[in-house]
DNA sequence: CTTACAGCCTGGGTGC
DNA sequence: TGCACCCAGGCTGTAA
């Protein structure tokens, strides 16, 4: 599932693919429907042809296309979707939902299994601004940010992890992979722990972040980058679907549990507190 | 205001 | 080989 390592390795590699071109068609695709609840296809035609690419940009799990006149193309890829460089001309790719056309004949894909993605078109990025907060990555989530948000979560801190106004970008994976970093238990009360906790968990949601960048996402389920390739990062993971297998640091059985409805993994030892 | 949970979907895996 | 069933989880809408 793309969290924000997954989705910033699809941004950095379409945009060599998008930028500065003019998009000249959409092309719908059978089983689209789902896509054009809130506008329909036509409306998404009229706003997008004749418009340029001229920059993309990723907040959590969004990906940005800023067009010209101030418009911006704002796609989510949820559970299964995934991005493809394809041509005017190409065949329909498995699962590919709609393709986005450039006037030199080249084009993006957008495919979705399980038809979750989203796509929409704004005049601003407000609506973003209302349901996230910064982005996981940034200066903006930094310690003073995060005490300050988890001090009134009533929660377990595995559900402020993955609330994106406290953690834009971060899901299930890092979630569990930073909390085990930090040696935080997920089921922990989020207004529980201790400024020195939080710093560490900050640091450890960042590292997590950035080192599975570094490997181009995690390919565990449906992930693959625009080529169809996996990333790396899933040989490197520390307790994600890793339950019934020892701890890498202390070799106790990491197990698994349920919590705000995700399967949850962790080190009953490292993780005790 | 907050938190919890069903629903949206389909492929892959398991058990019979 | 086939079939029924379950599971994966990001986000939204609704309920408590």
């Amino acid at each position: 599932m793309p969290e924000l390592p997954e989705v910033e390795t699809i941004v950095k590699d379409l945009l060599g693919a998008v930028l500065n071109k003019k998009i000249v068609a959409l092309k719908v695709f059978p089983g689209s429907e789902r896509l054009f609840i809130k506008h329909r296809s036509s409306y998404f035609k009229k706003q997008l042809i004749n418009h340029s690419v001229n920059h993309l940009s990723r907040h959590g799990k969004y990906i940005i296309f800023h067009l010209s006149e101030k418009k911006f193309l704002i796609m989510h890829l949820r559970m299964t979707g995934s991005m493809s460089v394809s041509t005017r001309k190409n065949s329909q790719l498995k699962y590919e939902k709609i393709r986005i056309i450039f006037s030199d004949d080249t084009a993006i894909s957008f495919m979705d299994i399980r038809k979750f993605g989203t796509i929409d078109i704004v005049n601003t990025l407000d609506i973003l601004k209302d349901k996230l907060g910064p982005d996981a990555i940034s200066d903006e989530f930094n310690v003073e940010f995060l005490v300050d948000q988890l001090k009134r979560k009533q929660s377990s801190i595995k559900a402020a992890l993955l609330d994106q106004r406290i953690a834009a970008g971060v899901g299930n994976i890092y979630a569990d992979e930073a909390c085990w970093d930090a040696k935080i238990n997920p089921l922990a009360p989020a207004a529980s722990l201790k400024k020195k906790q939080i710093n560490q968990l900050c640091n450890s949601i960042k590292m997590v972040l950035n080192n599975s960048i570094s490997n181009r996402g995690t390919s565990i389920n449906n992930y693959m980058d625009l080529a169809g390739n996996q990333g790396y990062h899933q040989t490197k993971v520390a307790v994600y679907g890793r339950n019934g297998e020892p701890c890498i640091k202390c070799r106790s059985i990491i197990i698994k549990i349920r919590v705000v409805g995700r399967g949850t993994f962790y080190c009953p030892k490292c993780q005790n507190k």
